[in-house]
DNA sequence: GTGTTTGCAAAGTGTTTGCAATTTA
DNA sequence: TAAATTGCAAACACTTTGCAAACAC
């Protein structure tokens, strides 16, 4: 099998050069379970892996990722960005104290009797994020 | 009628001093109808009313209002800090292109079936947001 | 080769903080 | 007068940007 193919396949797929900063970053993200990241998390990580990629390349990255559909992008916090690599419907649970999220599976929360988005807009996401803290 | 009085009234109760600042910050908040600020909208409408504050000072403000209940924050977007003076049950949608959060009365939104909060958390608050954009 | 992507450092945005001066009770 | 609050400016955290060098095709 040959390494990283499954990685260069999801990149050109989605239109993406598969530069070698992309393909470190979508087998981290990519490689594993579903996960949740910021930059900064994300970017330690690569360190880690000895994976030369800036701070600046992260952040296009993790925005192009999401453009794309790979990612979805989490507002659990006014201060900071969460990105998830699972992109079906769920929710989380944000653990104020540790600014850790958790996936709510999507079978686990109902939201109906949905209104209808206003005039002239249409609806992007639904987010359901339930704060939690340490008692 | 004394003027001010419901809000020095607001703020005692709340244990909060009663200064210039606070009163007038109180007022500009809760003397009309529910509304959605952000620190900067806040400032700019005092400097409006000839109110003399300082944008550390809408800040602490703000989050203070919030510690006692008289705000909710609300994370509709990673890059700024919404508060809202409608503190009860209800949920928003968040017009990305406008930066704007509009309200969604608590009754017109069903979420149920409501997981658990982790082990060793409490439930803080549970937040809906409908992200739309212009089409 | 040509256009895309990267890294760097600088700049930008929103927010918090330290501390002296001011205000409240 | 004692304690709380304010304003300022500096510091901070996170994110974006401009541009030359490196890379992908």
């Amino acid at each position: 099998m040959r390494p990283y193919s499954q990685f260069l396949d999801q990149l050109r797929t989605a239109g993406l050069r598969p530069t070698r900063q992309r393909l470190a970053l979508a087998k981290l993200l990519f490689g594993g379970e579903d996960r949740h990241v910021t930059a900064e998390i994300l970017h330690d990580e690569a360190q880690r892996a000895n994976v030369r990629v800036s701070l600046a390349t992260v952040y296009n990255t993790l925005h192009q990722f999401t453009d794309v559909g790979l990612l979805r992008e989490i507002a659990a916090d006014a201060s900071k960005a969460y990105f998830d690599t699972n992109t079906t419907k769920h929710h989380h649970f944000y653990l104020a104290d540790q600014g850790m999220l958790m996936d709510i599976p999507g079978d686990e929360i109902n939201v109906d009797n949905l209104p209808t988005a206003p005039e002239g807009t249409k609806v992007d996401s639904i987010d359901v994020v339930i704060r939690v803290s340490n008692n």
